[in-house]
RNA sequence: CUACCCGUGGCACAGCUGGAUAGCGCGUCAGACUCCGACUCUGAAGGCCGUAGGUUCAAAUCCUAUCGGGUAGGCCA
């Protein structure tokens, strides 16, 4: 399948070392040159033809007159030369006809071109913190990462999703301590994570209050807290792999999971992987072996470093004073282990922006371990959410758990469905799909390095260019095609404007999937849903369908329909989004 | 102090591998349709693209400086 870029492009080189018997530009610069114009009045495609100037040694108004010039052929219906553009005006059926034939040929397959191919990419996100909230904090990497791993999927790529959960660590010290203090084992069972969350929150507030009171005894001693010694004490016992300190982990993290789970199910995420920092505890000592074996290591104030200030960055720290791992040590060691499982050709990582410069070092630091594949590492940062213009924190309570998000969300719906679908179940389901999709939908609308003020009226608004919307548009084109009874098939008739214009941004697919892949960035699939949905609602509103006199040109709507309809689903898919066909 | 990210109409955002009159949504005002689904569509008002220089035939887009906001920076993750 070609786009028009690319059929245009061929035409051109061709063109060019026919008129200028040279052959210095390829097709692939000029797919890059073309554009498209800022008015479809001027042309579909145009061609700059300044840069072509030096070496062609010509003026650009002279190249672009001399190629349009007698330049005929059945894809255009003219091609012009203006103030040194070379504008294509598209010769509207047999372009029509041709890619709403690759929609009915490649089906869900339209919009692809298989890049991906026999390679694997390994995909790191949503990875929340045991026994912690998964609040709107997580719904970036969550999102981002599912929708990047779909698009790569779509490409053709073999994925591995993981789930990279923080399962390790002294947290789990101070749960255990708290657990046996405080617990409750029926009140976990029936409240969950939550209960779990609070469990946690209070022992960190008894250590705290410790610690102040011992200061406020010797104010020249070390802060000190004997909760805290305890907690340091069960991680201890549990990383010296004690039975009940790990029935305790493994129940904790089961507990955690299984909530983590209801959202993910909500957004049709799953991952193959569920593999968390706790796997990767008897891996790091290879990995620090090697650093010092290969000279890497220095010490530092008692610390183990790499040091990096030939790059301009500051010490990667891969061992404490007390001779324990740190974060960069794990993520190493855990590349180490994913290369040699997948040997991904690619591994993604999807974290906030915060986290960029971490990233940056202990991807370097591979790099001077000599793996060859450290150039395969990618870091897609994502910017911050705030709530209402307030940081987001646990400790005065202004955070939004994903759960409530999506609960709210699907409640509000529900009750304007409700008077459309009486059936509750139904009710239920169309609620569920387009009030997720309504936030997820909001939320990959900008780019993802934009910093995001969560309002949640803006997030479930259902006016603009929201979910909801496209979603409708969606189900108008289900409906449509549903009393129509049949996909239609592109006859000869001439368009309308509006048609071609639908018919252009239907061909758009392709380039748009590329660009989100090459970019990391879904944003560019929302946008063009958006654009596509404005293009088919004004078609709708211009053109009747069904109700159209001309039985051939009913048909060719029919199809126009059936092939936004395709694109649609397939766009909305790729950005975790539901497809209802009834809303 | 250093590094990275962001700065486009009242609000929220596209456009940034330089290219023809800077786009979309919300909000405001005025219309159309009320039909194939409660929706949608059309038009108007509103921007010296943070500021100042520079490169170029051409700068919102590249470079430099500067201002404002955010984030990160050795024993948390």
């Amino acid at each position: 399948m070609l786009t028009i870029k690319k059929k245009t492009a061929a035409l051109l080189a061709d063109r060019i070392s026919s008129v200028f018997g040279s052959d210095l530009v390829g097709a692939d610069e000029l797919v890059r040159m073309l554009e498209y114009p800022p008015d479809s009045s001027m042309g579909d495609l145009a061609l700059p033809c300044f840069r072509l100037s030096k070496s062609l040694r010509r003026s650009p108004v002279q190249i672009a007159a001399s190629l349009a010039e007698g330049f005929e052929c059945e894809e255009f219906s003219s091609v012009t030369a203006v103030n040194g553009y070379l504008n294509f005006k598209i010769n509207p059926t047999a372009f029509a006809r041709r890619v709403v034939g690759d929609v009915f040929r490649l089906g869900d397959k339209y919009g692809s071109s298989q890049s991906g191919v026999g390679k694997t990419v390994v995909l790191d996100y949503s990875s929340p913190n045991v026994a912690k909230p998964f609040h709107i904090g997580h719904l970036g990497t969550t999102v981002i990462g599912h929708s990047l791993k779909l698009i790569h999927q779509f490409e053709g790529y073999d994925c591995v999703g993981i789930n990279y959960l923080g399962d390790w660590g002294t947290q789990f010290g101070k749960l255990i301590v708290a657990y046996k203090l405080w617990g409750d084992k029926q009140q976990i069972e029936r409240g969950g994570v939550d209960e779990l969350v609070k469990l946690y929150v209070r022992i960190n507030n008894e250590i705290k209050a410790e610690e102040d009171a011992s200061v406020a005894e010797n104010p020249d001693a070390p802060r000190h807290s004997a909760l805290g010694d305890a907690a340091r004490a069960e991680f201890k016992r549990l990383e010296d792999g004690d039975e009940e300190n790990l029935a305790l982990w493994r129940w904790f993290v089961s507990v955690s999971l299984e909530e983590y789970q209801k959202t993910y199910k909500l957004l049709g995420i799953e991952f193959d992987s569920y593999k968390g920092e706790s796997f990767y505890t008897d891996k790091m000592p290879a990995q620090v072996q090697k650093l010092r074996d290969m000279g890497l290591l220095e010490l530092d104030d008692g610390a183990s470093i790499v040091n990096l200030d030939k790059w301009n960055m500051p010490v990667c720290l891969i061992l404490k004073r007390d001779g324990s791992t740190l974060y960069p040590t794990r993520d190493i060691a855990a590349a180490v282990y994913r290369q040699e499982t997948y040997g991904f050709d690619k591994a993604i990582y999807v974290t906030s922006a915060a986290q960029s410069l971490h990233f940056a070092q202990w991807f370097k630091v591979v790099e001077l371990m000599g793996y060859g594949w450290y150039d395969r590492l990618v870091h897609v940062p994502y910017g911050t959410v705030s709530i209402n213009g307030a940081k987001l924190a646990t400790r005065t309570g202004n955070v939004i758990l994903l759960k409530d998000l999506f609960d709210e969300a699907i409640s509000r719906v529900a009750e304007i469905t409700r008077e459309k679908h009486p059936d509750p179940e139904e009710c239920m389901r169309i609620a569920e799909q387009v009030g997720v999709g309504a936030v997820v939908f909001y939320y990959l609308s900008n780019n993802r390095m934009r910093d995001i003020n969560f309002v949640m009226e803006e997030a479930l608004s259902f006016d603009g260019n929201t979910g909801p919307y496209v979603q409708y548009t969606y189900a108008r084109t289900c409906s449509v095609l549903e009393r129509a009874g049949s996909t239609g098939k592109m006859n000869d008739v001439p368009l309308t404007d509006g048609e071609m214009e639908l018919v252009k941004c239907v061909a758009l697919f392709p380039e748009k999937v590329a660009q989100a892949m090459a970019e990391y960035e879904p944003s560019v699939i929302t946008r063009y849903i958006l654009d596509l949905a404005a293009a088919f609602n004004r078609f709708y509103h211009d053109c009747k369908i069904i109700g159209c006199e001309d039985e051939s040109l009913r048909e060719t709507r029919i199809a126009l329909t059936a092939a936004t309809n395709r694109v649609l689903h397939t766009a909305l898919e790729l950005i975790c989004m539901k497809t209802p066909e009834k809303i």
